[in-house]
DNA sequence: GTGTGGCGCGTCTAGACAGCATGTC
DNA sequence: CTAGACGCGCCACAC
């Protein structure tokens, strides 16, 4: 099939036939035949890099042509930015909406096209966001992510949502292989669209003891050093080829690229100037690591690392000069990073509670399928690594000619519905019992399951909490939000966490730091750390030091959650104190990525508790205010009048102080020259700039917020 | 005294969404 | 309540 006889704008397929994509792969004709273009809903399961994205895309030209509009969701933020890159620049206009970064809300329902996460559709729902009962197609990508035990339920709240909204409206769902597509497809009233077929061709064998068996032939490995997995990475290098490996831990990641690297010994100009690029910013041991390894052409890749690093380790790889990069799963599900070969060298995963659990099939799959680059790789190898001869056959039952694992519904899960019960509630969709379980209905959770009588269970027990809390009224049939109710919906806040917050913080005996930080540290929205064996030494300390100024309850015996609440909320709290970021990721054991995402959910938490804090307990409302304010930038409180300063951050407003510019009025009657000594004279002038042009704004500021604060009371 | 290699044991273990309002070194 | 790698302390040994 022609791209050429495709009903689609003479713009759009001009940009393909930029590209030299002038004809359909079969799955994406299948796509066409199966009513792509006349409205049908389509559930589209093929492999990773088969063409999903353009079916998608092509759908949505046919669309926005016809005045319609398209929603785009994703699960990761990361996987936005290159959808929004992807669809961006073919003559159509690109929003994008994440909880980092997304354009004014009205303006961004006058795009086309929006690309958004999950969570963030789900906010934008609970706002009342007008544009969306105009999307005329969504685009769900992985789909399959729907049986995510913390994440799948709101993929599949916001579809029921989106569905109950506009009901006309197409879909487009795009999955990985699965085990039960018939089913999904059921539930979405959608064709299937199912194909094994690749661009291009994938080989997938098992490495054992010099040598890769395939199903139909083997290839012998030349062993060069003592790993095997270094080897079977040479012998890919020695053909001009990439590597991607992936392992179970960041350790293990770190010292294969250190490997890696010692076994490659290349240099290029391009090599340093990556490295430079890396070491000019390295505060940490991980990053001067990075740095170190990039130099000779291999690279570790996780969520330790600052997305700036992530960035620079994907760059280099697509370019080629980055011949190897060995990482967690944070590769596996995010970026479009193909490799000629890629070697799963951990299968074992640990799992807490279980040990350690073989990866699922589809985790396999995912990894696998990123072996080969189209146009670029004769063909793509994936391999997994035996550890005895045994293994090898057990290897191929397993992940190779294994089936698929069949997607499930999260949805009869209590902790997670909870929040969605309430959002329903506290945006109209339900306003009665009966409303409700007919939304519920609806779900894939009630399409697929044979037990219903769970799934009813879970939502009684979730309004019996919800009414106790009192963030919902029932009068007789009805359901009714209260206030509370729906702040927290608003605030996209887990209803545990904002009873937590809003029980604790009236009881409070005096504002402290440490208090708040640890009390949003219990919470199951906030990611804490894991306590290590000579962490108990210093959580001791400060518990028989400063234990009175927490605000929950000190447990008598050990408490892991205790535990990891208090070393994650100290962190958090030296981060706030200005301690530099080299010592706090040696103290705690973390990557300086790892301090980023902390500090950003807590910033989220401390937000929500400050709204929470106008409702319940205002004379605290100022005192989290101002922790708001230091935790988004990392200082003392006596750098929150400099801080206001635009391009005035952590560093240089600790430089000004520390040479007497405790205020604006300082800086003000210093002068321009004697701040530029300081600063360099670029940002002096720029800061006198703003201090001319805002003096009053700037004068009038605490005023303001007092206005603000009290808002709920 | 110093450098190197081997052994045994204890320790530790992936990832990342959301609010709000715009700019760090 | 699981598997395996890493890294430290310790010791033996060579120079």
């Amino acid at each position: 099939m022609q791209i050429a006889d495709l009903p689609i704008a003479p713009a759009l397929a001009a940009c393909y036939a930029e590209k030299g994509i002038r004809a359909l792969y079969p799955p994406q004709a299948d796509c066409v035949e199966k009513g792509l273009f006349e409205g049908n809903n389509l559930l589209i399961a093929i492999p990773t890099a088969s063409g999903k994205t353009l079916v998608a895309e092509m759908a949505m030209h046919h669309h926005i042509g016809r005045g319609g509009k398209c929603l785009y969701i994703v699960p990761l933020r990361a996987l936005a930015n290159e959808k929004y890159d992807d669809f961006s620049g073919k003559g159509v206009r690109v929003g994008i909406a994440t909880g980092d970064f997304d354009r004014r809300d009205d303006y961004l329902g006058r795009n086309d096209i929006i690309v958004a996460t999950s969570e963030k559709v789900d906010s934008l729902l609970r706002n009342k966001t007008n544009w969306l009962s105009e999307v005329s197609l969504l685009v769900l990508d992985e789909v399959h992510l729907i049986d995510s035990p913390d994440r799948g339920a709101t993929l599949e709240m916001v579809i029921t949502k989106l569905r109950h909204k506009n009901p006309a409206m197409q879909i487009i769902a795009l999955s990985a292989t699965i085990g039960n597509p018939e089913s999904l497809a059921g539930w979405l009233d959608a064709e299937l669209i199912e194909s094994e077929w690749r661009p291009v061709d994938l080989r997938e064998g098992v490495y054992y003891h010099g040598c890769i068996h395939f199903p139909d032939n083997d290839r012998p490995v030349e062993r060069r050093t003592k790993h095997e997995d270094l080897d079977l990475c040479l012998d890919t290098i020695s053909e001009n080829g990439q590597c991607l490996v992936f392992v179970s831990s960041r350790k293990n990641a770190e010292a294969f690229a250190k490997r890696a690297a010692a076994g490659l010994k290349l240099e290029s100009p391009v090599l340093t100037g990556y490295a430079e690029s890396i070491r000019s910013k390295a505060d940490t041991d991980t990053e001067k690591t990075l740095a170190a390894c990039v130099a000779h052409g291999a690279a570790f890749h996780h969520a330790g690392l600052k997305k700036e690093e992530r960035r620079i380790v994907e760059q280099g790889f697509r370019e080629g000069a980055i011949k190897v990069i060995s990482s967690t799963p944070t590769l596996a599900a995010g970026l479009n990073l193909p490799a000629r070969r890629v070697i799963i060298r951990d299968y074992l995963r640990f799992n807490s509670g279980e040990g350690m659990v073989p990866i699922p099939v589809r985790e396999y799959r995912q990894m696998a399928g990123r072996a080969g680059r189209p146009h670029l790789d004769p063909y793509g190898e994936s391999v997994l690594i035996a550890k005895g001869e045994e293994m090898i056959d057990e290897l191929f039952d397993c992940y190779i000619e294994a089936p698929a694992e069949d997607v499930r519904s999260q949805c009869a899960n209590e902790a997670v519905i909870c929040s969605h019960i309430l959002s329903l509630i506290a945006t109209g969709f339900a306003r009665e019992h009966d409303e409700l379980t007919a939304f519920m209905e609806k779900t894939f959770y009630a399409a697929s399951s044979e037990s219903p009588a769970i799934l009813k269970r879970a939502v009684h027990r979730v309004l019996e909490f919800l009414r106790e809390s009192e963030m919902i009224l029932e009068v007789g049939e009805w359901i009714e939000p209260t206030e509370y109710g729906s702040l927290v919906s608003r605030l996209y806040l887990n209803p545990w966490s904002a009873e937590r917050i809003a029980t604790t913080l009236p009881r409070v005996d005096g504002y402290s730091d440490i208090g708040l930080l640890q009390l949003l540290c219990t919470t199951p929205d906030m990611p804490t750390l894991y306590v290590r064996k000579n962490d108990a030494y210093y959580l001791d300390k400060f518990i028989a030091e400063h234990g009175e100024e927490l605000w929950t309850e000190i447990p008598w015996h050990a408490d892991e959650g205790f535990e990891r609440s208090l070393k994650t909320a100290l962190l958090l709290n030296d981060w706030a104190n200005e301690l530099g970021e080299e010592m706090i990721c040696e103290r705690y054991g973390v990557g300086p990525g790892d301090v980023y995402a902390m500090v950003e959910s807590v910033n989220w938490l401390i937000h929500a508790s400050r709204q929470l804090a106008g409702m319940f307990a205002p004379e605290l409302a100022k005192s989290i205010e101002e922790m708001e304010l230091r935790m988004k930038h990392g200082i003392r409180p006596e750098l929150l009048p400099i801080v206001r300063l635009r391009g005035i951050g952590r560093v240089r407003a600790r430089r000004l102080f520390n040479n007497g510019f405790t205020s604006l009025d300082a800086i003000r009657s210093a002068g321009p020259e004697k701040l530029g000594r300081i600063l360099g004279q670029g940002i002096a002038a720029q800061i006198f700039e703003q201090l001319e042009g805002k003096r009053d704004a700037i004068g009038e500021e605490p005023a303001d917020q007092q206005s603000t604060l009290f808002h709920f009371g």
